[in-house]
DNA sequence: TTCTAAATAAGAATTATTATCTTTAAGTAA
DNA sequence: TTACTTAAAGATAATAATTCTTATTTAGAA
């Protein structure tokens, strides 16, 4: 994704276009591998030293109310964030603080198929995500 | 779950029975609905009012570590707490605290099925759970 | 160019959780 | 039953992540 996309997109939501949210949406995009707060603030103080860590905070949390970015989380570390892209699964290793995405539109094809056969009952399904725990082999 | 029942749980993963331990266990199981340690906490110090904080939130981790418990979380919040009993996903409210379990056997033998056939590259899948996110219909 | 609301910076405050250190008690064996 | 050993509990300090507050700055509209 470009800058200019960037700043198209953050116009889009009505969001003021500040060199701090196109710096941080940046670096959540560039990161990949699902930074934390941190992480994006490590990465954004090389190009903006003087960013507080509490406008990444904001930004990232309004990225997120504006569905640009999506929070994630497994059951042992801090808040991670990852850019929205196309619906995808969260691979979770049992031995280290990795998380990969993972894609797979024939799986969600087939689960989408089976709840709207298989309803449940007093909920209405609007997203589902697999957290696929397990080993990565080397 | 009987409070004999979970002493001898306690005995069979070689932990001391405790009173602390017993209380906060069957909390845990009591209380359903994934409380968090604060909940756990509020819930005991009507029988035990002298629990230590920082007690429950080891119990819990030895707990967990012993597998009698499981963490559960999801974007919004701290760390909850869930008892094992068979494996089953999650319902996420999206409007809301609230997270329920779900079972569904043939749901994981048609999940579990379709990963033996089509395997993960360079991923050993070890256990999935879904995060199913949507509305609770009163 | 000026104006105004919204955004940022700085740092204090809060919250959840973990660590430390002393005291207590569970389980074992005499 | 009693005494012993060691793990567990209690109290509280420390830490880490995140949120809040207030003054200052700036993006975008007029």
């Amino acid at each position: 994704m470009t800058t200019n996309n960037i700043i198209e997109q953050l116009k889009q939501k009505g969001l003021k276009v500040t060199p701090q949210r196109v710096a941080i949406y940046e670096a959540v995009i560039k990161l990949k591998k699902h930074p934390t707060a941190e992480k994006v603030i490590e990465y954004i103080k090389k190009n903006h030293p003087n960013i507080s860590v509490g406008t990444v905070y904001k930004v990232l949390e309004s990225l997120v109310e504006n569905q640009l970015l999506k929070k994630v989380k497994n059951e042992k570390d801090v808040m991670r964030y990852d850019a929205i892209t196309q619906h995808h699964h969260h691979l979770y290793c049992t031995d280290s603080e990795r998380i990969e995405d993972f894609e797979d539109r024939e799986l969600d094809r087939m689960i989408q198929e089976y709840f709207s056969r298989k309803k449940i009952k007093g909920f209405k399904v609007k997203e589902i995500t697999l957290q696929i725990t397990g080993e990565f082999k080397n």
